[in-house]
DNA sequence: TATGAATGAGTTTTCATTCAT
DNA sequence: GATGAATGAAAACTCATTCAT
């Protein structure tokens, strides 16, 4: 398990195929990302150190620093890989949803499902570690930017034709939207409780069928 | 053992305005509480550590542990005294304000004041400091309670007589505007950028006088 | 003998001068200073790491750090110790030396005197392995300075009325001295063979008695 | 094994022209010791390591030990060449040089070229960092002896017939001009400072005219 | 020949904490 | 109450070198 070799798998990935069922033809690089993903998520940002991660993964603490140069960027990596992945998600999952109240309903089930496979709190890691360092901060609020874009793609749907339409800015409210989101992520993983934002989209869910006719979704 | 000497500095206050000669200054463990309020602020809790804040304090690091025995302890008098703060300040101005468009003015005021006094700057360091290590977590996020209680308060008022009286659970609610209110913290703090919170504030604002009647506060 | 205080020596002192007979009363700088002094003697520049200044001397890696801050403050002030204590010896012995073969036979004395000492090897590691260090070169080179400044003051006593005194400019003679000094250093210490640098001065000797009347030292 | 393929250039060298098309591009171990060179004058010895020799040259770390088996061999072989260049231009342009006047004007000449080129940057960082290791010292002193017996060669010449020649041990003055030029190069380098170094050569080259007489060369 | 990947041992430095005084 | 000194553990990162291909 040390000393394999991994890189190169142009041959020899046929053979490696055998050998594993889950993680094969995973380059190294992914390899990384992965240990420092299921690091972040079961150690927490501050216990994500190179070591850990190369713990965790079962490689050489050098390695990291050969892929990726510095820990930071495999961090941003880490994130930018898991952000993509549920961006795609998302995008699928809420063009299908074209009424006020679908669009909660896949919004809850899409963060049920977040939940469920340690995005959130990957990301609530990876969000707050970073605010207290001054080199990770930026990079990873640039990260958040696709996010307010999508949301205010998704309200711009919702609100043209309606009556809110000319007093509400979409931009403005996709920021509190995404803050809401971040802000329910953090709390709950803060305490390990996820009643609280459970109660919050059964709420959003019962006042579905009230927005429909407001929107002009019925 | 170390612990020992934490938390009694309210009859022991009366006695050290006595013993010192003239000029009443602030108990040790003020002073080192407002070093650790200076250092969060200025470095980051990145930078926050026990040698910072002896630095920034002008005493010897040595000095935390004897009044605090632990940094973290240090840590958590120092959001909660700064809590302790706001939260007095909040509770006075929004008894003050009645209906939902005052609120909503008030509230903005009071944000915008403490973005000034740099208590943003602190509890969002502390939030996001603390959730990526399990020992800080549980204790930041029970501190959180008092203000979720007090924002229960605020719009159980409100919503009092109005229609959505049975449809809104006051708590759930609750819940909701303060992890915004993080969550708008975070963003802001994160990119140091206020126009969005600041545009947000006033989407609010300019809604108020919509939401006054809905909420027969006028 | 790892944990033993050292600090405060004002009544332990009394008790120490019994414990040890040499080093006592060595303030706990000192003896990291001594510390890296015999690293540097023994292992040479590229072997003087923390780890091995704290190995030899005993003590945590840790406490260079607490009294110097940077192994390079450790390393700046181990070459000014060496140099302070060699200056006042060339001084007083220089000073003592009248004629110009007097003064030959007592730079060779001195030489010999720091060879078995081992200040030519540390001053020769110092010099050597600076070199190559950005933040060391320019520290280095500020300590010659005083070494070239002292030559000159021997070479203008010496030139003073003879008939070079206009033909030569004692500080530029002064700096070649040094460096031939340095040079030999070097080269002698590279491959331990002292024979050439003795022979030298064995030859400078021969020469002197015939630039004694040159010189007007008779 | 590995060291195997070291050295034998020669023969090989017709090959390679032949192989590749057109443009006889300089051997791969040529490149090699370009970038080495190159590296050691633009970072210093310190900084010059295998990685920061492949990415200025352009090529694969493990190439380096592939052709010189060990970085020490590299490093000592780039000072070869370098030696070896030099070593034929101070003998063709000293052997025209006739009297002590004209051998120090060639001298100053020659010192102002390596200056420029570079030259006397690599050897005293080469110098300097090899003195702090074992394993290269002693290698970089026996690279030293050529130019010694050089130096001897062109005193033995200057003093043949003179009033010095039986006081003076060519050997021996040759090793303390070599030890000079070590130690002003040294020196210059370390403060990037020439203007000594120059002076020092100016003060010889008035000297010249006064020493020729007692040399005989007239 | 040449290379990308991998590694073990090493580096300087910072950390929270303890202890004797 | 307060302090200077000390420490063990850990941090990120770099190094020369090896190896399979």
């Amino acid at each position: 398990m040390r000393g394999e070799a991994v890189g190169k798998d142009r041959a020899s990935a046929m053979l490696k195929v055998v050998r594993e069922d889950d993680d094969l033809r995973s380059s190294t690089k992914d390899r990384i990302i992965e240990a420092a993903f299921a690091t972040l998520k079961e150690e927490g940002f501050a216990g994500t150190s190179a070591r850990a991660i190369a713990r965790r993964g079962g490689f050489n603490q050098a390695l990291i620093f050969y892929h990726f140069g510095t820990l930071n960027d495999l961090l941003l990596a880490t994130l930018d890989k898991t952000s993509a992945e549920r961006m795609s998600r998302y995008r699928d999952s809420m063009g299908e949803a074209l009424s006020v109240d679908e669009k909660i309903q896949t919004a809850t089930r899409l963060y049920r499902e977040d939940l469920g496979s340690g995005h959130i709190t990957v990301i609530s890691e990876m969000v707050a570690g970073s605010l207290s360092r001054p080199d990770l901060g930026p990079e990873v609020v640039a990260r958040m930017e696709p996010w307010i874009a999508f949301t205010e793609g998704v309200i711009g749907d919702l609100l043209a034709g309606s009556i809110f339409e000319s007093a509400v800015n979409p931009r403005t409210l996709a920021f509190a939207v995404v803050a809401l989101y971040l802000g329910v992520d953090l709390l709950s993983h803060l305490d390990h409780d996820n009643s609280r934002a459970e109660a919050l989209f059964q709420m959003a869910g019962a006042m579905g069928p009230f927005l429909a006719p407001i929107f002009g979704n019925d």
